[in-house]
DNA sequence: CTCACAATTGGAAACGCTTGCAGATACTAC
DNA sequence: GTAGTATCTGCAAGCGTTTCCAATTGTGAG
């Protein structure tokens, strides 16, 4: 590091100063190992009036701990993805440690390379992978970065996860709209992106299909609509879908909270009520849900990230047990989209 | 790095499948300094063969040059911020640079321990420091990081920036309102967050009242509204702005978009219609500007973003020439949730 | 064929830290 | 007092690269 003129300050330096050897500064610093109370004051004194920050490439080729965390997200700038970052590096940040972010992207090729180049750099003591479907090739790249891996959102055969049950959900949050008496219920269910990613709408969509199958309600084929799961993609689909001159459902299914939002500004801007003419349930706890009364199932994903980083620090700190994958409890919170139909007021 | 089996290979065994020295092996596969085809030939199949990533640590200890780049943001989930980071860490991975994301969230602590510690940890080849506005002292300690470091949406002493002109942009969309007739504006500004960031609300404030008083047309006090930057912070206010027994200004001017889709959204709630009753106007260019017909400026922040890390990226490259601070033209975007007041038509 | 010079190569010294080892010192129990 | 331990300390050998330097080889001109 540089003091303020400029020039790098080493633990040379730190050790001259406080007059004892660079053995006892390192350690000194970092806590392991022995030291005299009386050595441990002398080196923090001078190593703060010289305002010494270790070199941490330095320190993790010596010792082969680098103090980083690699993150890996296939987007930043979808809700989910970045509550998720902002927990991530809210906890990584207080323990200290760097982030360094691989933003995916869209192209499997980023993918690729972030997998066979950038995270075998030995620059990460462990990684954080969010809603990656990946390729047993690719989970086995991953794996063979060496070093500790939790996976969020997603399967990982092989690493520890944290995830909700994405089947669960769905058949409760049409439960709910079931348990009100709608019998005409739609479906916006999300299609595959990131070139995968594909089993979470599926199993969103089996737990709807479930649900609605063991009420002995017939799904409409017509009222099944993918799309992509952002909030303009299902306003569009929800404007068709409720605009059409066809039948129209009075409860709607929305596989997130974006495109429940997307189906509700619809309804509004067709004039239709919500939840007097169509009623929205949705999953996730969007932070604007609160704003448009959304009715949903709230998984927390800040929260998730947080777990997911504290998982891995806790595999790294206590050098030994790999986490348990555990299944979130998302928290269903009712609010004014949903209400019995109008057929039955 | 390692192979396949988990074991680590080095310079040192491409040095030796190759049948050269690891200076050679190094400086073929760096590409500075002179290696014969025939040597470079050998030591890229003997690399690839074996698998080999280089050490990023070693590498950066020996050279000085990191290959990663710090980027300081406020906070990751907001649109603007997420888009910003999309843009730079798009280009960051291209170049085959890592990115160590600094989300300093709210508390001033987490910036000072950024500034202080993380950014000193002699991990970085250079900083984008997005959207902070910082104390002369704080601008102080990060120059004294000794790297390039370029900011974006704030103003930083010593260092280039991009970034647009929020006094004109504000007052451009003020003369628009007025342009289409309007008298009774209001405006819709931010307050300060992340505990600075007082600026841009400000100059927008100040583009707003400078149309308004070149237009010869006072301000109402209490159509002067603060509040947050968020959808609904300012769904909120705008919901008492437009619903309260006083007199309705006829245009809201929002400071941001999203400050414009909760106006917009607020009054769609109380039956207005945008623009007949009520025109708004913002400025960004959000994603869900579309959906809601927004009529705003446009400042691209994925390709500022983009831009950012260019600039920083040929600066640590073409070795030299500091790039210049630019101001970037926003684009006009005409929707539909502005025209001529109804007391006009 | 020789010479001057350029291209290529390997040896080895950094880069700034951590840590095993062994010696020195301090403490405890007899 | 002594022996036996536990604590503290410094030396020096790494960690895996890059790069300076000197030595070697190759090239073109004369």
């Amino acid at each position: 590091m540089r003091d303020e003129s400029g020039v790098s300050v080493s633990i040379r330096d730190v050790a001259q100063s406080a007059g004892v050897s660079m053995a006892t500064v390192s350690r000194a610093l970092s806590g392991r190992g022995n030291v005299s109370e009386r050595s441990r004051l002398r080196v923090l004194e001078a190593a703060e009036s010289l305002g010494f920050v270790p070199s941490y490439n330095a320190s993790s080729l010596a010792s082969g701990r680098t103090r980083n965390i690699g993150v890996m997200v296939p987007t930043v700038s979808r809700w989910f993805f970045s509550s998720v970052l902002e927990g991530v590096s809210k906890t990584l940040l207080e323990a200290g440690y760097d982030l360094t972010l691989y933003n995916t992207g869209e192209q499997a090729g980023n993918r690729q390379s972030v997998l066979t180049d950038f995270l075998r750099r030995q620059r990460l003591d462990g990684v954080v992978a969010v809603s990656l479907e990946l390729s047993p090739k690719e989970v086995a790249q991953l794996l063979r970065v060496g070093r500790p891996v939790v996976g969020l959102g997603g399967p990982i055969e092989g690493a520890a996860t944290l995830h909700i049950d994405d089947f669960a959900v769905a058949r409760l949050a049409t439960e709910h709209l079931l348990g009100l008496g709608h019998t005409d219920i739609a479906h916006l269910s999300g299609t595959a992106e990131f070139e995968r990613d594909f089993a979470l709408p599926a199993n969103r969509r089996l737990g709807f299909e479930a649900a609605m199958a063991d009420a002995g309600i017939p799904v409409r084929p017509e009222w099944l609509v993918a799309t992509d799961f952002t909030i303009p993609g299902a306003h569009q689909a929800a404007k068709r879908l409720l605009a059409g001159p066809a039948r129209r459902p009075s409860a709607i299914f929305a596989a997130s909270d974006e495109m429940a939002i997307g189906a509700i500004t619809a309804a509004q801007q067709l004039g239709l009520h919500v939840p007097y003419d169509v009623s929205v349930v949705g999953i996730d706890g969007h932070e604007l849900g609160g704003m448009f009364g959304l009715t949903t199932f709230d998984q927390a994903p800040a929260r998730q990230g947080a777990d997911a980083a504290r998982m891995l620090l806790s595999e790294l700190e206590s050098d030994g047990a790999k986490p348990q994958s555990r299944a979130i409890e998302p928290e269903f919170i009712v609010r004014t989209s949903t209400a019995v139909p109008r057929s039955l007021r």
